[in-house]
DNA sequence: TGTACATCAGTGAACGCGCGTTCACTGATGTAC
DNA sequence: TGTACATCAGTGAACGCGCGTTCACTGATGTAC
């Protein structure tokens, strides 16, 4: 037993091969996580991955939990940031939602940008986990907004941040050039004054 | 040569190639168009595929600029009868494009809708055309709108109408529930009465 | 008009490759005495 | 403290399967005379 560190040599394993699925997760998409590739890149090979996980399907559905508390824990910093600095809520969320970073990193950001269009293919056990990312980025929307919004509003704001995100990725540096001018048009949107 | 049609044996295959990648490509995604699965629909057999396509890549490129064509056809019908019904440009616009069977019909729907998170991974043959039809929907977008409406006022529009679409389809019949209220919210978000 | 030949569209077997999965084995770590 | 053994995490070869692609061949359609 290795005094310095609490997790076991298996633990550290299975926290580097979550890692390494949900960064191939979102920037590839589903297709792309493949069990060779993502043992490799967790330094190991890819006969172990079968004592981690019972199944390819099993991986991702762990890898979208995975990577979802990931951005969801660094989107929350960064709004706590902005609203430090004096940024309302709708603003804080869509300063940091749609943050030139967030555009050119996928493999970093938000599950739901980077999987919106895959996610109604997949079997009823992703789904389900899926459907639970949509929701949180809603309630996440809703609770910039003011108490008194009504639930389309929360549900539109998700929309338009995953939406516009994944339509200036395609877009390349034309959409990037949109970003500031779409961040100021949703903030005034949204924000009530 | 058969005088009742004008197109040859190997046109009206071809068409059907086209047809049946172009449903494929938006019901499974990229990796949902196989070779030997869109012969077999269209009534052909796999081996004759590379008589009508260089490769699947060149299949998938193609499909996508007919998926389109056949998208925007029918938006453009069902846009203009609720306009001559009364309806604005925008209510015409957000009313065709978040209907109800748009949800739950990708096959015959936007492709921007069905691909939007895998697009910006695809190689540059297949970018180059998606970027044309993230264009042509803003391009859409902005038609609907006033004319001094600034053109990140289109890009969020298309944004919202594609995010929506996507998160309405994830969520399943809750997602469903929600989309008339969401189309009255983004007619008066948009529609300068 | 009829016959022989050329062209064309499609068939179906086969190949190579990548990928998920299995499994016998190895080397390291921890435990018993 | 040292030795013998058990357990644990990972290795790497192998298997089956699906898929994109190739290719020799077939049957139908069109053309020459």
């Amino acid at each position: 037993m290795n005094a310095d560190s609490k997790q076991s040599r298996r633990e550290q394993s299975h926290a580097r091969i979550l890692e390494a699925a949900g960064r191939a997760l979102r920037r590839q998409g589903y297709a792309g996580v493949g069990v060779a590739e993502v043992m490799k890149e967790a330094g190991l090979t890819h006969g172990g991955f079968y004592a981690h996980f019972k199944s390819r399907d099993a991986l991702l559905a762990a890898a979208i939990e995975h990577a979802a508390a990931d951005s969801a824990a660094s989107l929350t910093r960064r709004i706590a940031t902005l609203q430090e600095a004096g940024a309302s809520p709708v603003r804080a969320l869509v300063e940091a939602y749609l943050a030139d970073l967030h555009v050119s990193r996928p493999e970093r950001g938000c599950v739901v940008a980077a999987l919106g269009s895959e996610m109604p293919r997949q079997n009823e056990e992703l789904l389900e986990v899926s459907r639970r990312r949509v929701a949180a980025l809603v309630e996440r929307a809703r609770s910039a907004l003011s108490a008194d919004a009504p639930p389309e509003r929360a549900f539109l704001l998700a929309s338009s941040l995953v939406g516009a995100l994944q339509m200036a990725r395609s877009l390349g540096t034309e959409g990037q050039a949109l970003l500031p001018a779409t961040r100021a048009a949703l903030i005034a949107q949204y924000d009530t004054i």
